[in-house]
DNA sequence: CCGTTTTTTTGATAAATGTCAATGGAGATG
DNA sequence: CATCTCCATTGACATTTATCAAAAAAACGG
């Protein structure tokens, strides 16, 4: 599984040899089943993890039992609480497999430590906050300013693979609206 | 009007005597009157801009003329259109000052020269860039997970000051709210 | 293949929020 | 002081979205 990984650091900055090894040695599989944890509110978040196969989801629980979603990530997308992973505080968010999974995790100190010692590992983790920043900003501009519907397409539009892989219920959550307003959303859509 | 950015800069990482020189040799000083325009849709943003005085606000305007407020700005907060800076693309967003206000300008090349050869201006970017993401992650899960009264109610707890400072339909606007709303939800609150 | 669970859809109704039009106040400006 | 603009509020009403309950459809597990 690890080769997946070697792939999309490869796809990103120019790693030599050695430096994939060091990656390679301080990194560990974990498998998850459909529905399986790999965070539960409560407990403390310290790795990096990056979906080497399958779809996560991160969420929140409030206090009547709804569920709202953060963020989902598929392949070759990282997944994580970084709100704990800084903090040292007890997560917030859940995190669980959409589908069976495989994810790759590096414990926070090893990885902070690799990015000291491999600049272009340290570079990739920059260009990333860097997007992901944007991409969050376009989600909040998006949600503040277009009604169910349209943010629905727009949706479809950036994540087309998101819409066929997971269950309409949690695409909803993740849009900020009950599972019903999709449905009768997706009927009035041609 | 750089001491106040020297004091900054300082209070966030340890810069030399040296270092700060070369960061002020790249700085220019811009005053903005009330409802001046920093940035307006279709220009290119080139620039890193913090704000040592007053108040601006990033938003767009839609097909129907109505605004919707990304951001707000006060002293010692950063500024600017990070989706122009980085594409080279026009910007889809305005800015402007809400309050008379002064802001200091870094080109982006000598911007990111300077990070190149000053150490901890890299990292305070970093850093910035990280808290960052935490706060719009954390906007994201307000939106999506609260009715328009707990929006405002976090509002208030978070930014207090802005309440304080900001009118209420640009409160409004940043919520994803309308003015009106707003207004009757003030009326109920305690 | 059957029973079970999950997911999606539908209908009826309620609640939240938006729209439009009007008003009054506060502050800026000449 | 008079005028003007911006801002906040209010009321009436329309629209959007949520809620609750139920059923249909699809996926899953043994």
């Amino acid at each position: 599984m690890f080769e997946l990984f070697e792939k999309y650091l490869r796809s990103k900055a120019a790693f030599t040899a050695e430096e994939m090894q060091q990656i390679e040695a301080v990194t560990t599989i974990k498998r998850l089943r459909k529905r399986q944890f790999l965070l539960q509110e409560g407990e403390v978040w310290t790795y990096n993890a990056f979906v080497s196969k399958g779809c996560l989801r991160t969420y929140s629980v409030d206090t009547k039992g709804a569920e709202h979603i953060l963020t989902f990530a598929v392949e070759n997308w990282w997944i994580g609480d970084l709100q704990s992973l800084a903090s040292g505080l007890p997560a917030r968010f859940n995190i669980d497999a959409i589908e069976d999974s495989v994810v790759l995790l590096i414990r926070k100190e090893e990885f902070d430590r690799l990015c000291q010692v491999i600049p272009a590992l340290q570079q990739l983790v920059n260009a990333l906050l860097h997007r992901s920043f944007l991409a969050q900003q376009n989600r909040i501009h998006t949600t503040i300013s277009h009604s169910a519907e349209e943010k629905y397409r727009l949706f479809l539009q950036n994540f087309p693979e998101f819409a066929r892989r997971i269950p309409q219920h949690m695409v909803a959550s993740y849009l900020g609206m009950t599972t019903e307003t999709l449905s009768r959303i997706r009927r009035n859509l041609v």
